[in-house]
DNA sequence: TCCATCATGTAATCGGTTACATGATTCT
DNA sequence: AGAATCATGTAACCGATTACATGATGGA
């Protein structure tokens, strides 16, 4: 991001929404608190330019040792073990209800990832917005398509899969039921 | 959970623990606070057990009014559009490094998730704790690990995957490259 | 003797989200 | 005429996390 050419908050904030606002948005006002925060700890020098008619551009300079921190930070992974997925949670109270509110919580389920889907597959990869990107930028932001629209078939699949078991009552074969496909075939 | 029998802030937790606690762990302190709100909504009761030795032991017992709003949460999905993954983040992010920051980044990931994977999958699924649990209470909990397990295997492929491409510097075929798989084969 | 179990809370902090507030310019 | 773009911020709130605080009992 401003690690290429030096931004204004109002720039990062669209950056941000091209590159990955499919899966992650931050509200504006984030941006701009978190670019104090970043400044009082040095990662970034403000430059400001007056202008007449609007609020003052405050552009950003990334810092030596904001760089620093920042490859720091990319070059580990931060894979949470904890998936704090509401999903999850969800499935485990299931034994609280009966079939059918499972199955309609399942098959609700189905259709929003159906539909999420649909959106995903539906963004051009060539964009034009996209094209006066280098190259490489270009493939990364890609690959962020690909993860969302690859883990979006991932759940869609599993949901299925799970909504089968449901309406087929398959409860009692633990190992050969819900485990099935994990135990055997690894 | 205290939908079935009554149960303390303690109980809660270790059920908690136990049943999603490989997924989702709370702290002590949100229960009680949880609970207390849970409380004031009039969703759960208080009975309160008076012990010499320790502190008071506050059974909660559900309400009709709790049910009816855990049952119509759990009845309709809560799948949330944007998945704001930190490795989506970082993933989009690699445009800022060169190769071998990045290739460490993923290799390390790499890592992580099969670490990761062989502790899920080293889980008994018939582990003893488990096995007084009513049948079907324990189908949704192997579910959720074997949405665990599942979703883990999909992140380590779809992360081995893409190590090979930067490897390959596969960059320049947008399509053909970070795509494929996306576009053609649906 | 030391650790785990039982059993509850409060206080401080912190990051994120929502809502509020302003105001000229340019495109439709 | 109305919407979108440019451009910045503050304030209130809210949920989650961490740390602090207590203290008996029973087993290794």
């Amino acid at each position: 991001h401003l690690n290429q050419h030096p931004m204004t908050g109002y720039d990062l904030k669209k950056a941000f929404d091209r590159g990955i606002g499919n899966f992650w948005t931050a509200p504006q006002s984030q941006i701009y608190t978190v670019l104090h925060r970043l400044e009082e700890l040095g990662c970034v020098d403000k430059e400001v330019i007056h202008q007449e008619t609007r609020p003052s551009r405050k552009l950003y300079h990334i810092t030596d040792e904001g760089k620093a921190m920042l490859h720091d930070w990319l070059s580990t992974s931060h894979v949470p073990r904890k998936i704090r997925e509401p999903f999850l949670l969800h499935l485990w109270l299931c034994g609280a209800i009966d079939d059918d509110k499972v199955l309609r919580f399942l098959d609700d389920t189905i259709d929003v990832l159906e539909k999420h889907l649909a959106y995903l597959e539906a963004i051009p990869g060539d964009r034009p917005e996209k094209t006066e990107d280098p190259e490489r930028d270009r493939f990364f932001w890609y690959m962020t398509l690909n993860y969302g629209i690859r883990h979006t078939r991932f759940l869609l699949e599993w949901t299925k899969e799970a909504a089968q078991r449901v309406r087929r009552k398959e409860y009692a074969d633990g190992k050969e039921g819900a485990l099935r496909g994990v135990v055997e075939d690894v």
